[in-house]
DNA sequence: AACGTGCGAC
DNA sequence: CTGGTCGCACGTTA
């Protein structure tokens, strides 16, 4: 017998019986699982969840015996009697696989028994244990997230039927079921009967919810009853019960649990004994578990193995003047730093610095900081000396700069290294990669626990979790450096990401000038748009429908107007632009014109509310680049976003006029690539064809067109060229033979047609393309130009679709960020241009391949000629890189 | 709150 | 089944 067992020896025995599958779906569903994939590829999100539920219910509910039941996938008595029994249910996620193997090596480390009954499901087996513990005089609690262990409550049996993932919830006992549900636990087997169970595939009474069969149960006393007086029963739901009296008894016998069954395990070998030290630390290593190792042996009161350097990261010293914080960093500041600002919730500003060394912690609060602490505080940031490691550099920049606090000597930002590593992330915050690199648990300062804000700044709620997180960004810088370099990642980061960080922050802040009134007459023309669209499409049809409800719009098109049926979405049929105008063409119906209208019309006023409501206290707005959100490198705009402002149609384009320049200004300047992504398609497959043209400066269309057709350029049609055009900019994209006679119009075969004639006279272009894709399935990633690379495991699936997507990003992957990096380069040459002249114009907007410029008084020469020779200068590829350059006092006049 | 649909840009 | 990368608004469902 172990020692936990003996101290609590006098208090009466208790056995925990989990339903494995249950909590481990739980735990799955509670973590994402792309944060914990270890090395191998594996999935562990549940394995942790599980292991962790596990550890707190020890914790908390103290038992002497613990047992964890498993469903095997062989049939149950269930299944063979009802072969539709849990039928219609989702195919378990690839990303769970293996985990229940693995729940069952920690269980068998813990020594803690795992249960499986061929041709019984768990519930079976934890009814048995229920009634074996209560007669063997144990107190028993059941973890189920199956609602028909409700009948297993009785004084002695309690069940504990966890929400969403935390067991924060008390456990269910007979009055808690009968304040649920109305009526005994006993009975409880009879209401799901009549209610029916989806999950389980069991249909009840049509009808019948949970009061009416409660009301039932309590006036005759249970299903014999009801049974006996079916008769007396009135309306509607007492003829649907007639009806349905054999699926309810079906449900019945399906959701009694059976409580004898002759288990392989006694209850004495559920005794809680100490985990199998070895087995743990061997299976926690493989498992990259650090945290949950150390709260494993805490519980069972032994010594980690090794003080796993979970060293005083919560002990910090307060640096409140000039003489600390300079004493501080004079003796630990040699290294580097991790650094963390706090900013507060209402104004946003920062209001702390939290500082971590490798052997020291430190504090400074902003508020209230006296002018001689400030300057020395300043000293430290702005001193490239100290060697800083942060967390999203482009913001906290910002933040810093708000207080006047100019930011130096940042050598690392774990927000971009861990974008490098990982392109396809969709997220890089702090505790998320915490998570995925360290294992490490990092709650976010936001809110502490006990749902209390945090109103003293001053105290610890602040200032020990940025001290952790500070913490945490110097170990993650640490760790992550050598993966960097062994992703060829560094010099990306050193010379293209961060001192770019530096380049949106100075945009950003800048913002773009807006001309407010202009901005109110576009929305006043486009709701007068609206309206008469509405008008006219209620005319149509003639009753009022919601036309932005897609739903709404299936019953009009395809029930009352019945109209031929389009493509097929998940929610039935599809109803877009694309659609709508086949539609059309078919039918010509006028209701079709004025929803296409009424499209337009509201999309345009959304983009032109968004931008008032964006418009900020100087009359500018300023958007946000997203630095690490795009898997191919580019940038994102958001908050809001200016990179799809609407440029190809008339009206749209109106919207442009509202950018204009600012006050203090002579004009904007915009400067784009032209055709960048095809240049760079050149490039990468050598095609001789088309360097040439771009060589010759030649309509690259033109002369693509000539060449396909086989004729002069001079006698390309536009119809020719517009083919030609749309074949180019497909091949970037994986374009099939069917996508693209689907755009230009024509038959599958006439586009395969095509497809072969341009090969056949570029066909360095289908060899490059086709060599992409090899090398990526066999590098397990591609490169850009500069060395950006994106991994693409998916290319390996099982899975056709997904392969195919793969396969597709692959194509466009090194392509689209080549051109990425192409501008983000010239971005870094043009500011370095404009603070080499000492010139007053900046840079407000990139739109991909395009920059936006704010040009002072008597510098436009200068800065036209400057842009052009950097943005020229970015690359040096195989053509030339050409750039058009537009001059306006708005974005639209300025453009193409 | 999370998902699905639809659509603007490059 | 069938073109890549994004962000955003709306309706609907959980």
């Amino acid at each position: 017998m172990s020692d936990s067992t003996k101290l609590v020896a006098t208090e009466p025995q208790r056995l925990l019986v989990i339903d494995g599958h249950s909590m481990a779906f739980r735990a799955f569903y509670a973590l994402p699982a792309e944060n914990f994939a270890i090395s191998t590829g594996q999935h562990t999100n549940a394995v942790h969840g599980f292991v962790s539920m596990l550890l707190t219910m020890i914790r908390q509910q103290k038992p002497t015996h613990v047992a964890v039941a498993f469903d095997l996938d062989t049939p149950t008595f269930r299944s063979l009697e009802y072969t539709e029994y849990k039928g219609g249910r989702n195919k378990t996620p690839e990303e769970f696989y293996g985990q229940i193997d693995l729940i069952q090596k920690v269980m068998e480390a813990m020594n803690i028994p795992t249960i499986t009954m061929d041709g019984y499901e768990a519930d079976d087996i934890i009814a048995t244990l229920a009634a074996q513990g209560e007669a063997a005089g144990l107190d028993v609690l059941v973890v189920s997230g199956d609602r028909d262990a409700f009948q297993l409550i009785t004084e002695k049996t309690l069940v504990l039927y966890p929400k969403k993932g935390i067991s924060d919830i008390p456990p269910m006992d007979g009055d808690a079921v009968e304040a649920k549900y109305f009526v005994r636990p006993e009975q409880y087997s009879d209401l799901a009967a009549l209610v029916g169970e989806t999950a389980d595939n069991l249909p009840g009474v049509p009808g019948v919810g949970p009061k009416t069969a409660a009301k039932w149960i309590n006036l005759y006393g249970g299903l014999e009853g009801i049974f006996a007086n079916i008769d007396s029963i009135k309306g509607k739901v007492g003829e649907s019960l007639r009806e349905h009296v054999e699926d309810v008894k079906r449900n019945r016998h399906l959701n009694h649990l059976l409580r004898d069954l002759e288990l392989p395990v006694a209850i004495e070998a559920m005794e809680l004994e100490r985990p199998d030290r070895e087995a743990i630390e061997e299976l926690f290593d493989a498992l990259e578990f650090t945290t949950l190792r150390k709260r494993l042996f805490d519980l069972f009161g032994e010594e980690p193995e090794e003080a796993r350097e979970e060293k005083s990261i919560a002990e910090h010293q307060l640096l409140g003047n000039a003489e600390e914080l300079t004493s501080w960093f004079a003796s630990h500041g040699a290294v580097l730093l991790g650094m963390h600002p706090v900013s507060d919730e209402v104004s946003g500003g920062v209001v702390g610095l939290a500082f971590a060394a490798n052997d020291a912690n430190a504090y400074v609060s902003l508020e209230d900081i006296d002018e001689e602490t400030q300057t020395a505080l300043a000293t430290v940031l702005s001193s490239v000396s100290y060697a800083k490691a942060v967390h999203d550099f482009k913001d906290t920049y910002k933040l810093l700069g708000n207080r006047g606090l100019e930011l130096a000597g940042v050598v690392d930002d774990t927000m971009i290294t861990a974008y490098l590593i990982q392109p396809d992330r969709r997220n890089h915050d702090l505790a998320d990669i915490a998570q995925v690199h360290l294992k490490v648990s990092l709650e976010t300062a936001k809110e502490p626990a006990d749902g209390q804000l945090a109103f003293d700044l001053e105290g610890p709620d602040v200032q020990t979790p940025a001290v952790r997180a500070a913490h945490v960004v110097r170990e993650l810088s640490l760790h992550m450096a050598p993966m960097l370099i062994e992703r060829n990642g560094e010099v990306l980061l050193k010379e293209l990401e961060m001192p770019l960080s530096l380049v949106l922050a100075k945009m950003e802040n800048a913002g773009i000038g807006i001309d407010a009134a202009k901005l109110d007459e576009l929305y006043a023309d486009f709701t007068k748009s609206i309206d008469a669209a509405t008008a006219e499409a209620f005319a149509a049809i003639g009753h009022e429908v919601n036309l932005s409800s897609p739903k709404q719009l299936q019953v009009v098109l395809f029930e009352e107007l019945d109209l031929p049926k389009t493509k097929k979405i998940k929610t039935g049929f599809t109803t877009d632009a694309e659609s709508l105008q086949d539609l059309l063409v078919k039918t010509g119906h006028p209701f079709l014109v004025a929803l296409m209208a009424y499209r337009d019309a509201t999309k345009l006023r959304q983009t032109v509310e968004g931008l008032r409501k964006a418009v900020a206290a100087d009359g500018r707005i300023h958007t946000t680049y997203a630095q690490t959100v795009a898997a191919t490198g580019r940038l994102s705009s958001l908050n809001p976003n200016l990179q799809n402002i609407p440029v190809r149609s008339e009206e749209g384009r109106r919207i442009r006029e509202v950018f204009v320049v600012g006050e203090g200004y002579e004009t904007l300047l915009t400067a784009d690539y032209s055709q960048i992504e095809m240049r760079i398609m050149a490039h990468l497959s050598g095609d001789e064809g088309l360097i040439q043209a771009y060589q010759e400066g030649e309509d690259l269309h033109r002369f693509v067109g000539s060449h396909v057709f086989g004729v002069e350029p001079a006698e390309v049609t536009s119809e020719m060229r517009s083919k030609v055009k749309a074949m180019s900019y497909g091949l970037a994209y994986g374009l099939s033979s069917f996508g693209l006679s689907k755009q230009l119009k024509i038959s599958v075969d006439e586009a395969r047609n095509l497809m072969k004639d341009y090969f056949a006279r570029f066909g360095a272009v289908r060899d490059y393309l086709r060599a992409v894709v090899d090398q990526a399935r066999k590098d397990g990633y591609t490169e850009t130009i500069f060395g950006r690379r994106r991994y693409l495991p998916e290319l390996a699936s099982d899975n056709r679709q997904l392969r195919d997507i793969a396969e597709r990003a692959a194509l466009n992957a090194p392509i689209q960020g080549s051109a990425a990096d192409i501008i983000k380069r010239a971005m870094l040459g043009v500011q370095e241009g404009l603070e080499e002249a000492g010139l007053k114009t900046r840079m407000l907007l990139q739109v991909h391949d395009e920059l936006v410029l704010e040009v002072a008084a008597g510098e436009l020469d200068a800065v036209e000629a400057m842009v052009r020779q950097k943005m020229g200068a970015a690359a040096d590829l195989l053509v030339p890189l050409d750039v058009h350059v537009g001059i306006g006092n708005s974005w639209q006049d300025a453009g193409h």
